[in-house]
DNA sequence: CTGAAAGCGCTTACAG
DNA sequence: CTGAAAGCGCTTACAG
């Protein structure tokens, strides 16, 4: 049988309301909370919490949805909105919406339903149907990753990424790059990164580069760094990021050039595997853990003071390693 | 305000029930549908789940815990089971439990409150308190990675990665062994992986093993691996996990040891990253994503006939490559 | 095909 | 300190 408050107030020889404020912190005597504490630990009760719920305020959850569940970026994001919130008491769920802009926002919708107290939404693009829904929403909301108008959101400098990898490359002395891209949905990674990459291009009219159309995917990356290297001349990569350059990485030992002699390779993103790989990875650093951890102290504010407004953009930074 | 079903039918000119049995299809003419429809979607009415689960059977949604969030065997697991929630409808819910037996055992439970149709837990350790936990849940359950008595679940056969791994350097020539084991508090790969090198070790008494007592930790294994490589000797070395196999690796190029001639590794789990590294790592292969997937098959059986049960072994494979 | 009413399991003023 | 009662937003027989 399904034990409810009312069976335990029954058993107690009390009413629902008593039992209800025991549960609660309300007044009840030393008595008959002992007897209340036995009963319930007798028959295992454990509140419906959807009833709770439907009177209560705070659902004491914060949803985080993300883009895939493998991902480093996510992953590190997530450790650090899980530190604040832990020390918070609050409880963590996510739903990953696979890469799928539709499961995207029904999870946001979801999340909203469930009357969960915030949200967190690690963004790879905004349409005009995410701004709509988060107008809508009831509880408070913050991006990570990409700017969304009038919404409360945390940036990293994608722009400065793109210049900081170049300016690298061209400090070592290269002025023929190959540039591997991802696509321009994903604004600030698409978009952003090539933009700063090219800024710092147009600082030397003796910079040439060669701009290659890739994606996310390990394979992809790795055709087209075989069609780079199949000319048997030294080439000077620059990744969007680190997957596509540990990609290119392989490709290139595979083709037997030596990095960084032959072919010097660059990414961004500074994953935890840049420096499994001989020679490690150049990369630039991203502050994801940090990032997730102020983005969740912001939410937790937002909570409490719904007129407040974040719109920050995160700084990042080179780390030159064996590569380039 | 807060839109609720009553508004809506209020709007429509009708009585909330008709509304309630538009949303969930039941008899309606079409003219209400149609005026109903229109308020729904003007006052972007969207149905308060939790009234709803009160009564309602099913939630479509099952929850999964994770010990951690950047754990490989998580994420595949995870993509796994999402494959299959996904194209049954069903919606996935995470939580980490961050390594913490308590958390865990709380999200468990709490995903029981919240009548998720059904539970997957990726388990390190089953303890008393599991087993009274897995008893009491309204809901069924299934449990990955460790044998839990009574219980459906799925487990590797971890006592044979141990045994592959032992058989393949014995294979190769090498009598002298460091083993870096894991705790043993993790069944699986604490205790069975150890002895089914142990059982490999025994079938030739000229088989020496070094026992080292390790962690999960990159930090650690680092530590244990200078250690062992500190006599400047060729040594073997097993590891429990690839995370081990990779420290192992790492402080041996830092101590420009030639690998495998003069260092030879393995590892068990076959993490994606065991092919980035220089030479890539010989390791066992887990099948993590088709056991997440199989599972998820498994749940979804158990949501509809709860009298069944799974006990299933799933059998690992060498993966020999460059590094022993 | 439609609506009034009871009920899901809890919480919360309110009166005592 | 305690209990009766109303209410949270929905669903579901039941009668019409």
């Amino acid at each position: 049988m399904k034990i409810t408050i009312g069976f335990i107030a029954e058993q107690s020889g009390v009413s629902k309301s008593t039992v209800s404020r025991y549960l609660n912190g309300g007044y009840v005597s030393e008595e008959l909370k002992s007897i209340i504490a036995y009963n319930i630990k007798k028959y295992h009760y454990v509140p419906n919490q959807f009833a709770q719920s439907l009177k209560a305020k705070e659902s004491m959850m914060v949803g985080v949805v993300i883009p895939r569940v493998n991902s480093y970026a996510a992953q590190e994001t997530l450790m650090g909105i899980e530190t604040v919130l832990e020390s918070h008491h609050y409880k963590m769920m996510m739903s990953s919406s696979s890469l799928s802009l539709e499961k995207e926002l029904e999870a946001i919708q979801l999340f909203d339903q469930q009357k969960v107290d915030g949200i967190i939404l690690l963004a790879t693009q905004i349409t005009k149907e995410h701004t709509n829904l988060f107008n809508r929403l009831s509880v408070p909301i913050i991006i990570i990753g990409q700017e969304a108008q009038g919404q409360s959101y945390f940036v990293y400098n994608d722009h400065s990424a793109g210049y900081i990898m170049a300016e690298h490359a061209y400090k070592q002395g290269y002025m023929t790059w190959d540039y591997i891209g991802v696509g321009e949905s994903d604004r600030a990674v698409g978009i952003l990164r090539k933009q700063g990459m090219y800024l710092m291009a147009k600082t030397d009219s003796d910079i040439k580069v060669h701009e290659h159309k890739g994606d996310f995917s390990f394979a992809t990356s790795e055709r087209i760094a075989e069609e780079i290297l199949s000319d048997n001349l030294p080439h000077c990569i620059i990744c969007a990021t680190d997957t596509i350059a540990l990609a290119v990485m392989k490709v290139a030992k595979r083709l037997n050039k030596d990095i960084p002699s032959d072919v010097q390779i660059i990414g961004s993103g500074n994953y935890d595997i840049t420096t499994l790989s001989y020679p490690e990875l150049s990369s630039v650093s991203f502050p994801y853990r940090e990032t997730g951890f102020d983005a969740a102290k912001a939410l937790l504010e937002l909570m409490h003071d719904s007129d407040k407004k974040f719109q920050v953009v995160v700084d990042v930074s080179l780390v030159p390693r064996g590569s380039l």
